[in-house]
DNA sequence: TTGAAAGCGGTACCAT
DNA sequence: ATGGTACCGCTTTCAA
C-alpha cells in the first residue's frame, strides 16, 4: 500500500521481477500468459504486479517487438454533421471490441489538415488508417503508400482505392433520388448543400442527381452551396436564399436530412405547404426523420453499420484475412410524403 | 526514387545518417532543429530525409526521452447525443492546434467500459486524460491517481475534482429551469430523459429541477427515463408513455433539446397545442432549436466552448502553467414560446 | 521452467 | 560542429 502510493511514476517490469525474485523474462512471460513458467511463479509475479500497481509500457513493447501498435488512425471531416458522428461511433465501438484504439483526426474537410494529421499519426506506428473520403494531397498519397499499413477509405465507395474502400456509391444515391423525383413528375429542381474545397461525396450525389434529372427531361434550376457544416440552420438559410432568388423550383433536394428539415421549417415559416406547394427530399434517413409528422422522402444509409464495416475491414486486413477491395454497405430509397405525384 | 519505393517499411535515423555521411546524433539534431550543425550538414541531411522518405518513430523518441507522448486520452459517453459530439469536436480541434492527438474512448455511459479503456490508454503513456463525468470505478480511480499525469474531468462541474474540472453545474441548470417554470405558474411537471447505470449530469439536472419545483410549491408528478441515447425518438416515445400514463402534467421538462423536439412532435401528433395545452422545455440550446417555428424554452450551454476549455486546461497543466481547479463555462436560460405564463 | 544478452530507434551526456 | 556511448522497457534468441 504505502509501497505503491509513494511512487506514482514508472514501475517497470524489472522492478516487478526483482520483487518476485525472478528474471525480467519470466515476468514478461507471465504477463503475456504465453506459458513457460510454473503456477507458483505466475501467482507470485501476478501478486507483485498488483502490489506495485504495475502498468505495462506498451510503447516499449511495440518498440522492442518491432510490431505496429494497436492504434488505428481515423480521420473524420467534422462532427457537426450527425452522420459522421454515427460513422465514428460505429468505427470506435467495433475497433475497441477487437482491442484497437482510435486516434482521431478532425480534418475540417481539407486535404491539408488531413495531410498534416497523417504525417503525425504515422509517426506513432499505427496498425492502420481509416480515412473519410478519397481525395488526398500528393504528399499524403506518398506517405500512405510508403507506410506499408492497411488503409481503409470510407464513405465514398471507390472502385480503385488505395487499399480497401468501404461505403456507398454517392453518385448512385443521387441518381436514384433524381430518377424517383423526375418519375413523380418534378421538372424544375433546386439543390441546397454545403461546399468545401475538395470534391466530396455530396458533390457526387449532386452529379448523379443532376444526371438523372436531365435524363428525365427536367433540370436542376438552382443550387445553393453554403460554406458551412451540413446541419439544420444552413438548410434553413439556404432555402431562404434559394427561394428568394426567384427560381421557380417545384422540389428541393438537400444534402442530407438535417438540412432538409431546416428547409421544411423555412417553408412552413413562409406558409408554403409541403408537398402541395413544393417538394422536399433529403439524404441519409437521419434520426430526426423518425419523429416528423410527415415521412421525409429520403434515402436510407446505415451510418453506424458503415463505420462498423470499416473497422471490420481494418481488422481483417491487419490479421491478414482476405477482404474484398470494396465493400458496399448499401442504401435504399425511402419514399415519403414530402413529395407527391405531380399530375400533368 | 527506386531507392525508396523498394522499402516501404522502416527507414531509420541511422540510415539517414549513413546516407548523409554523418552520425546519428548529428542527424537527430538536424531533425529537431536545435542547432549545433552547419548549414551544409543540415541541407545534406534534409535532402536524405526527403529522398529516403524517412518518417520518425515517435514511439522511440518518447521511449528514449522518458517523456510522455503527445497523446491525450478522451473519454466520451456516446456520440448519438449531439452535445457530446460537439464537445469532442471542441476538444480535438483545440488539442490539435497545440500538437496533441486525441485517443478516443466511447464508454457507453458505463464505468466498467471507462475502466477498461483507462487501463489500455494509460499503457500508451499519454500526456493526460480528459474524462467525461465524475464517477469512476475504484480501480479506475487508483490508476488515475497513480498515473501522475493531468486529468481533466469535464461536463459536470466538480468542486473537488481529481485534478481539474471543466464544465457547468448541472444541478444549477435544472434548478434555474425549475424556478423559471414554477415562476410562470406551472405546478405539475413531467420529466422525460434517459437513464444509465451511473449517476450523471442529467440526474443532477433533474435533482436541481425537482428541488426548485417543490420549493415553489409544485411537484414533478411523473418522470420517464428510457434506457436509450438522449435523442429524438426517445423524446417522442417517452412523451407518449408519459401522457399515456394518465398523469396530469402542465409542462414537460426534457433531458435535452433533441428529446424536447421529439416531445413537441408527439404533442403535435396528438393534437396538443404547445404552449396552450402543455408546456415544453429542453436543455442545451442545441442546433435544431435555431430552425423551429417556436423558440424552444431551453438553457444555453456552449458545448464546443466547453470542449475547447477542457483542451486548454489540459495543455496548461501539461505545460506547467497555472490553471484553476475548476472552470465553469457557464449557461443562461433562454425563455421561449413553448412555455407561457399560466394565469392563476 | 528459467535466465543472460542483444537490440529495437531514438536522445542525453560527455568528449573531441 | 560533430561523434561515441550508454540507456530507456521490453521482447527475441539462445543457453542452461
Amino acid at each position: 500500500m504505502s509501497e505503491k502510493s509513494s511512487k506514482n511514476s514508472k514501475v517497470s517490469l524489472a522492478e516487478v521481477a526483482r520483487a518476485a525474485g525472478v528474471s525480467k523474462m519470466t515476468a514478461s512471460r507471465v504477463l503475456r500468459g504465453e506459458g513457460g513458467y510454473s503456477e507458483k511463479t505466475r501467482d507470485l509475479v501476478m501478486q507483485k504486479i498488483d502490489l506495485l500497481g504495475y502498468v505495462p509500457n506498451r510503447l516499449a513493447t511495440v518498440f522492442a517487438g518491432d510490431q505496429t501498435s494497436t492504434f488505428v488512425g481515423v480521420s473524420i471531416p467534422d462532427l457537426g454533421n450527425e452522420v459522421f458522428a454515427q460513422v465514428l461511433e460505429g468505427i470506435d465501438r467495433k475497433l475497441r471490441s477487437f482491442g484497437y484504439q482510435t486516434v482521431l483526426g478532425l480534418t475540417q474537410h481539407t486535404i491539408q489538415e488531413e495531410e498534416a494529421w497523417i504525417e503525425t499519426v504515422l509517426s506513432w506506428q499505427p496498425a492502420g488508417l481509416i480515412l473519410t473520403g478519397r481525395s488526398h494531397s500528393p504528399r499524403a498519397l506518398e506517405m500512405l503508400r510508403n507506410a506499408g499499413i492497411p488503409i481503409v477509405e470510407i464513405w465514398d465507395l471507390n472502385s480503385s482505392p488505395l487499399d480497401i474502400s468501404v461505403g456507398v456509391n454517392h453518385y448512385d444515391c443521387g441518381f436514384e433520388m433524381g430518377r424517383y423525383l423526375v418519375g413523380l413528375g418534378y421538372r424544375s429542381l433546386g439543390y441546397v448543400g454545403t461546399s468545401h474545397d475538395t470534391a466530396n461525396a455530396a458533390t457526387a450525389r449532386l452529379e448523379g442527381f443532376t444526371k438523372a434529372i436531365t435524363d428525365g427531361g427536367g433540370s436542376v434550376a438552382r443550387q445553393f452551396c453554403l460554406h458551412d457544416t451540413a446541419s439544420y440552420y444552413p438548410g434553413f438559410y439556404g432555402t431562404e436564399q434559394l427561394l428568394a432568388s426567384g427560381a421557380a423550383v417545384d422540389c428541393i433536394y438537400y444534402q442530407n436530412d438535417a438540412m432538409a428539415f431546416g428547409g421544411l421549417q423555412y417553408c412552413e415559416k413562409l406558409g408554403l405547404s409541403v408537398p402541395a406547394d413544393i417538394g422536399v427530399a433529403g439524404w441519409g434517413d437521419m434520426p430526426i426523420a423518425s419523429v416528423l409528422q410527415q415521412r421525409l422522402t429520403s434515402l436510407h444509409v446505415s451510418h453506424l453499420k458503415l463505420g462498423q464495416a470499416a473497422a471490420e475491414a481494418m481488422v481483417a486486413r491487419i490479421s491478414g484475412e482476405p477482404h474484398p477491395t470494396a465493400r458496399d454497405t448499401g442504401f435504399h430509397l425511402v419514399p415519403g410524403s414530402t413529395t407527391r405525384q405531380i399530375i400533368g
